[in-house]
RNA sequence: GGCGGCGUGGCCGAGUGGCUUAGGCAAGGGACUGCAAAUCCCUGUACAGCGGUUCGAUUCCGCUCGCCGCCUCCA
């Protein structure tokens, strides 16, 4: 039994497949108008992580994430640029996935885009017309919120309790300001598809709750995205998805932010670090550790202190993984089941990395298959420890055998200089009774 | 204003009504090594403050202080 924490119910309980054996995962991507910054790496590592971890229980995973290709920001973008939409989101697009690959995380089995769903959007739209929850008004399609019962689940309180902010746009044809909209009439410059009520573009939230009904049908068994989507986002694509007759999502799970000092990172604060600026100085799976030390539901801060915290945890592992490259042994049945044990109630990720570590000294103490185990272990979080002998260039390799010749004549000054030099050229010198190996 | 979360040892970060009270990083001491590296051994006695419940609270309750998130685009 799988364990998670609901956001609907604020509780942790079982997650429940429609289909035994089976998980159909909704996942909110990304809208690609600009880079993506440390924390969506985090929400990315979030599902890979969930993902790959359902797998190596067993379960069939069906996970869709999708990518927002039709978007305010990405209009403003290609105004501001002087190119097309298509043309910002198939940049910033394979930006993300070669990031996204960096930090070895699975693509999902389907990626569908807004725009291949404009066509079922629209009819999406009308079904909610004709049911009485939406209207059209000059500038666009509304949903009527207060014609839904039970809107205000995810945000878990009353609608009447809702602030209306000082920053939301008065729209004098809205009958009330959190009605949101459907479909947004063209406005000049933007890019437009034909519907019943003249040109426009589909509104941010109906993509979600069509493409996730259509790819994994009524009733799906989880969705999942950083907490920040939880209302009004999810709130919304429920309520359509409700209004217009379906069972829709029986899970949903938000993930904490990452945060720079203790504030959420974000754009519009402007405190992010760029993924790929992180990824260029930072090993890929340190920052993976990084969000493993931490529950899902709990915030962290990305600091060069906390990445270079990580950073030497996963030497230590790496450090284990060389020494252990070739055991043939196999994982311990009793340490497997702890760690499956913290993972199956609500991914009790730190838990289970101080159950790899355990396992990690428990092998330097001569326990083979606590040596099995971590690799077992850490194949399961997606954590890739580097067990084969790293390519050594000729002239370094020259350097090694000069200074064992030099430890065996004795020469120690001689053997200590080229160390020295080894080292300043970055790379890590252990010498052992059977000679010196580097690696960096 | 409403809703929610958090405050743990030098740092990160779990957890628990009392039991030998995670794990990582860093630090100090020791072993091993020609020296290093890797590894091993040892050391730290923490739970914001104030009350309350209790035989006993870091853990339950209340209050205070501080911090954060959502209610607006946002992973």
């Amino acid at each position: 039994m799988i364990r998670l924490h609901d956001t609907a119910s604020g509780q942790v309980r079982e997650l429940e497949m429609r289909d035994p054996g089976k998980v159909s995962i909704y996942h909110c991507g990304p809208t690609p108008y600009d880079v993506p910054h440390v924390g969506h790496g985090r929400n990315t590592l979030f599902y890979d992580v969930l993902h790959r971890y359902l797998e190596w229980r067993g379960l069939d995973v069906t996970l869709v994430s999708n990518v927002t290709d039709i978007e305010d920001k990405i209009i403003r973008r290609s105004i501001a640029e002087g190119r097309s939409c298509a043309d910002v989101v198939a940049e910033f697009e394979a930006i993300h996935w070669s990031a996204m690959d960096r930090l070895g995380v699975l693509r999902p089995d389907h990626v569908p885009k807004a725009t291949q769903y404009v066509e079922k959007m629209v009819a999406f739209i009308d079904e909610l017309i004709g049911r009485g929850h939406a209207y059209e008004t000059s500038d666009g399609v509304y949903f009527e919120v207060r014609t839904l019962p039970g809107y205000g689940l995810l945000a878990r309180q009353p609608l009447d309790s809702l602030r209306a902010g000082a920053r939301v746009e008065i729209d004098e044809d809205k009958r009330e300001w959190f009605d949101f909209a459907l479909w947004k009439k063209a406005k000049p410059g933007e890019p437009t598809w034909e519907s019943p009520w003249g040109p426009g573009r589909p509104g941010w939230h109906i993509e979600c709750t069509v493409m996730s009904l259509d790819l994994l049908g009524d009733g799906f068994d989880l969705h999942t995205a950083g907490d920040d989507l939880t209302f009004p986002h999810h709130e919304n694509e429920r309520a359509q998805a409700v209004g217009a007759g379906h069972a829709f999502s029986r899970h949903w799970t938000h993930h904490a932010m990452v945060e720079v000092e203790g504030q959420k990172m974000s754009k519009s604060l402007r405190n992010f670090t760029a993924l790929t600026d992180l990824l260029d100085h930072t090993d890929a799976r340190a920052y993976r550790l990084l969000t493993l030390r931490a529950h899902y539901k709990s915030p962290f801060d990305v600091s060069p202190d906390t990445l270079a915290d990580a950073e030497s945890g996963l030497d230590r592992l790496d450090a284990f993984a060389r020494r252990f490259a070739d055991v043939p042994a196999i994982p311990d049945p009793a340490t497997v089941e702890k760690f499956r044990g913290f993972m199956d109630d609500d991914l009790k990720t730190p838990q289970a990395v101080a159950v790899i570590f355990d396992a990690v000294n428990a092998a330097h103490k001569g326990d083979e298959r606590a040596a099995a185990t971590v690799f077992e272990l850490t194949g399961a979080v997606g954590l890739d420890l580097k067990r084969a002998p790293q390519a050594v260039d000729a002239e370094t390799q020259r350097q090694v055998a000069e200074m064992d010749d030099a430890r065996q004549a004795r020469d120690f000054a001689r053997a200590d200089a080229i160390r020295a030099d080894l080292v300043s050229r970055g790379w890590v010198v252990e010498s052992g009774p059977s000679g010196t190996v580097v690696h960096r």
